[in-house]
DNA sequence: AATGAATGAGAATTCATTCAT
DNA sequence: GATGAATGAATTCTCATTCAT
């Protein structure tokens, strides 16, 4: 810590942990704006001086909450929809699909992603960078990344024509929508959706199809 | 001096629309925070103190805003979703989601009614009554009538089972999702999604199924 | 409107009553600084802007107050002390005295003096002209009044020497103590002090002295 | 690191002494309602946000004031009052009220102490609660004490009957009241009473009595 | 590196005063 | 004469940022 070297060149890296996480609680909290940089660096228990070693301003903070957060929470998901040319993954859509919402609703079940996603949308408007950030990191990457799967799923014929990403936003809206639900109506509706009951129903809805073949007017059958 | 001169009426019950009128840009803008009063007043034309003659408090003007165009804009989309029992729009389902889908699409275009939701996401936790209201009187409302319609579709025979609320969720979750994006992303993304266009060609998808017929150019097999 | 005429001069007796009564209230309860001429003119039933129709500022209202209610009030307490020159009050001091504080002690019962008189307090350094008014017009004559008649008592070999001003304060100083306490203390002490028992009491022992003869230690004789 | 200087101890407990030395100045000179904390903090020689790291509020403020005068003066006027059971002060009453008189009008004297009890008095409606702690830290102690002397030298025979309370108002009435004329005068009367001269001529008027006995034309007696 | 006291620009709110009707 | 809506200067309080220690 005394000696001279390329120590510092560490320092970023070494922005300590618990201030981002104490900023992500804060954050998620009361928004970008009501943000008090008094009550994160209480709640990182450090003093508020300390937060400006490490962090130029409020919104260098936020940026590193998303970089060092929720980014991460983002590459898992991608990595299920992102699947690898070759391996196990790349199996047929109908299954891949499935997989991926399982698996977002999983990620999206962390309540700190989605309130950050929640502050996001109520502070996109007086903090463009905070909306190009999470943009380009986060919402970005994954349309991109679910729509590319969906294009080559419909390059192999197992997919309906029409715009790819229009199709992510089929895919992948309902669970969205869930979200933020639960996290705007936390206090208010005592019986919020279950995400992985949203997850595993649209995507069978959404594959196979809402509507019931026009059964010829037969006696009911037991749902299957 | 006795006489109920509605000359002053008028005028009184002009201004604070006027100033709901531009308090809602400025909401919508900065988010409730930022947002300066007297930013609010200078748009509206007026001094700083008269917000005060209306309004008591910087939330007073908030909520008055958020009520003041929820109720139009509720009106029109229940009209379309609280399909009446009689009438043209009881035809089958795989006709009226389309139809309903479009509607709210237009509804979702106005950036006002649009604008307000985001506000509301954004301020949720700071204000949780304002989350009571558009709970109670928006997305309850709206979630209820979509999912008894589904309902009524289920017993018909028409749509797959499972949770009709789920169903609604798989309904409209893409079209609030790409509608949020658009206002989040406005000054980001130089290319946003076109509402109408996911309007429909999710119903389309979300109806027939995004899965192809594996095409052995077999027949259709009752799904699963 | 129009027409020129003497009918203007009159305005300024007509002086609304209710304006100044309601002042007087708003005064006495808040203070001169937090008394609002809203208040104030909702008491007395009146808009605000007819409030300067007869006053053209909130300093001039203050003074109306004590013009037209304190000073009548203080007039009759100086009626009591400025003893004719001939007349039945003109009797001996020991007679009169008790006389004066007895009359003084029933005036001050008067809440809205004492109010008035407790603002004047208050307020004195930030606006020395409502000290000056009050100073000219009540507690001068007062004090002067009655330290004139006490040297008049001092000629006729009736009064102790010394500074009649000062004699003065050991005359009234004690009731009108006893009236800021009632004021100050109104909510706080549930027993406070009476003003007529002060008023004779005090009398009697300042006339008399507060200390008894040494009587060679005797037995115990009935007071006085 | 973790040794405790006690450097920055005693500057932040010097702070908050200099700021109620301030703010008493401006309090004094201009009521609670007309004092600016802009001017309390230039004159503090600190940041008007300063203030707000010491006191929540500009009544917190104005409390801290009150509490910090009042002390040392009650203490001190205490001790002159609650004369020890023994001691030199437990002399004749005739003794001893003047002394106390003459040390109160030198308490008195301090500006500082006769500005705060204006303050008081002018903004106890205002401050319910600030009446409070001047009645039960101050008043009521003082006169309690001056009450229970008064009743002691009552049973010595030495004082005449009735109330104690009220021959305490009778004792200390004058020199308050000279005490506030000055207060509240201080710039319209250019010759306000001496509390010194008050204090010694009304200790001996109120002991021996102001009426000089009804002299049958005799030599002058040496009063007493 | 760390601290936390100090800063001061900025925002919400109040209210005496004005003025069109 | 009367009204009360409108004004805007003035004031309290907040909080991101700085800096001496």
């Amino acid at each position: 810590m005394n000696e001279a070297g390329p120590r510092w060149r560490r320092r970023k890296e070494a922005r300590p942990a618990e201030m981002i996480e104490a900023a992500l609680d804060v954050f998620a909290e009361h928004g970008f704006a009501a943000a008090k940089l008094d009550d994160i660096a209480r709640r990182a228990g450090v003093a508020k001086g300390s937060l400006y070693l490490y962090f130029d301003t409020k919104e260098a903070l936020f940026r590193a909450v998303v970089e060092q957060i929720i980014a991460p929470a983002v590459s898992r998901v991608l990595a299920m929809a992102q699947i690898p040319e070759e391996g196990p993954q790349n199996g047929p859509f109908a299954e891949v699909a499935p997989r991926l919402l399982a698996g977002a609703a999983l990620a999206l079940s962390q309540d700190r992603v989605a309130a950050v996603a929640r502050m996001v949308i109520g502070e996109a408007r007086t903090f463009p960078d905070l909306a190009r950030v999470w943009h380009d990191q986060v919402v970005g990457p994954l349309l991109s990344a679910v729509a590319a799967r969906i294009a080559r799923a419909q390059a192999a014929g197992e997919v309906r024509p029409g715009s790819p990403r229009t199709h992510a936003f089929s895919l992948v809206g309902p669970l969205l929508m869930a979200t933020l639900y639960r996290q705007v109506f936390a206090g208010v509706d005592a019986d919020p959706p279950d995400l992985a009951q949203v997850a595993a129903q649209h995507a069978q809805s959404l594959l196979q199809g809402l509507i019931l073949p026009a059964t010829p007017p037969a006696k009911e059958l037991p749902d299957d």
